[in-house]
DNA sequence: CTAACATTGTGTATTCTTTACACAGAGTAA
DNA sequence: TTACTCTGTGTAAAGAATACACAATGTTAG
């Protein structure tokens, strides 16, 4: 068989998902071979409209016709899997530095039509102001997470997955700031914590703890074009944050 | 190429990492034919004389001689990936059921000398009495986990990462009573926790926190052979656990 | 059979953390 | 100038984590 396609180059085939004219044939060959195929889905994560969003693409497969899909592709032969979802975000979204964590691999047999293809699920964070959407092709955009139509594959379990793990991981580590401004108010911080945890906080209580962890720098500046007393802007240490002894090992609790 | 060979049938091929006569030969023509292998290692563990025990085999890749290497094998094209991992672990141990969770996927080209195999790492815990090694070939046997010699391929860091996520995911849910028989004392609960964590716990502390659980059931017995005052025996109570309410949604620290 | 030993079983005081809650200040818009 | 909206702040109460000591129970050695 001919490798050379299996191992995809660069943007000549688009997504496990997401399809265009050779990923079928590979799969097809892949399918006939009893192959597994590997591939990598990326769940792209923003915050805008202080709503959680997830970046997605129409499927092109017959199947899924409509249906929404993940941003993925075909594992290359001699690319690590982190550089195959790095790979996948920076075609799809322009963006280098961009958070990025593996969250699970699903494999289930038939979660593809087409071929037998175990996925690597990854969980992305960028700020969508920052970013430029490059190649609009199958209506790449924004969805809010919690009014989804329905998912091309398995692929709303893959999404399912990556909230439940963002709703718990958020809590633990500082990713929020990624969804956000390098320079945001407490105001919109909250509320980023209130949109992905789904639940009201004090705000009070929520600035104690945060000022408390000692982490967030005054700016000195403020917000602009508010039609009320304007918030001071902070930014997130993270040489703070990285200096940090970690303690609070135990807290067995279930 | 033979698909026959590739999606190894139960017992015939050993594993991705002990090898036996036919992996190498499937792995030789993966590699020739540039095509990903997908292989899943279970890094199980025991708890045994007061010591957290993972269980290993001799690895017998040349490369890797006399090197300690996890049980795997390679996925079979009609499985799912966690029965791939079931059936890994009742080929090496006879047991059925048993914990078992996926962790993490490994992918970094070269991991394998062999050729480029994926894997998916996956944790068990079996408790040690409980259960008979069958299939004793490559060495298999118990190994502490805090002194440990070389291992083959990238086994250490998939091994660190799983006994990273034990400690992790062990005060968080109540996988431990996996590794207990049983019925168990409070002081072997207390051991377990203290040797998994690496850390000693207050005695009156941790009882009072488990029995405010209220997830312990007093089993009536006393621990017996023991050269001093035996303690209650108590079994832990799945059933009320899964009808327990999770709260404590919030704890925003880093 | 008695004494020495080892480990179980128990409660309270102290500190730290979380929660609940209200009012003055700053800017905007009419 | 007033009404409006959101920012910024502190304290009291409840709950959770920690530190800590002594009597009871069984075993073992003399």
């Amino acid at each position: 068989m001919n490798t050379e396609i299996l191992s995809n180059k660069g943007t000549a085939s688009k997504d496990a998902a997401g399809g265009q004219k050779d990923i079928k044939t590979i799969l097809k060959e892949l399918e006939s071979e009893g192959i597994i195929g590997i591939s990598v889905d990326c769940v792209i994560f923003g915050f805008d409209d202080n709503e959680l969003k997830v970046l997605l693409i129409k499927s092109d497969f017959q199947q899924y016709e409509n249906k929404w899909s993940l941003l993925g592709d075909l594992v290359n032969n001699h690319e690590d899997l982190d550089e195959a979802a790095y790979r996948v975000l920076r075609e799809r979204t322009g963006m280098d530095d961009v958070y990025l964590e593996q969250v699970k691999a699903f494999g289930q047999t038939g979660r593809h039509p087409a071929a037998r293809v175990v996925t690597i699920a990854y969980c992305s964070l960028i700020n969508i102001e920052h970013h430029q959407l490059k190649i609009l092709a199958n209506e790449l955009h924004w969805h809010r997470v919690t009014t989804l139509s329905e998912m091309a594959f398995d692929h709303r379990k893959i999404l399912d997955a990556c909230y439940v793990w963002l709703q718990k991981r958020i809590q633990e580590h500082p990713l929020g700031f990624s969804l956000l401004p390098k320079k945001f108010s407490l105001r919109e911080l909250q509320n980023l914590y209130e949109a992905i945890l789904d639940v009201k906080l004090d705000r009070r209580n929520f600035r104690k703890k945060f000022f408390s962890m000692d982490l967030l720098e005054d700016t000195g500046e403020l917000e602009t074009d508010v039609p009320h007393r304007p918030g001071k802007l902070y930014r997130f240490n993270y040489e703070k944050y990285q200096k940090k002894e970690r303690k609070k090992w135990f807290g067995i609790d279930f």
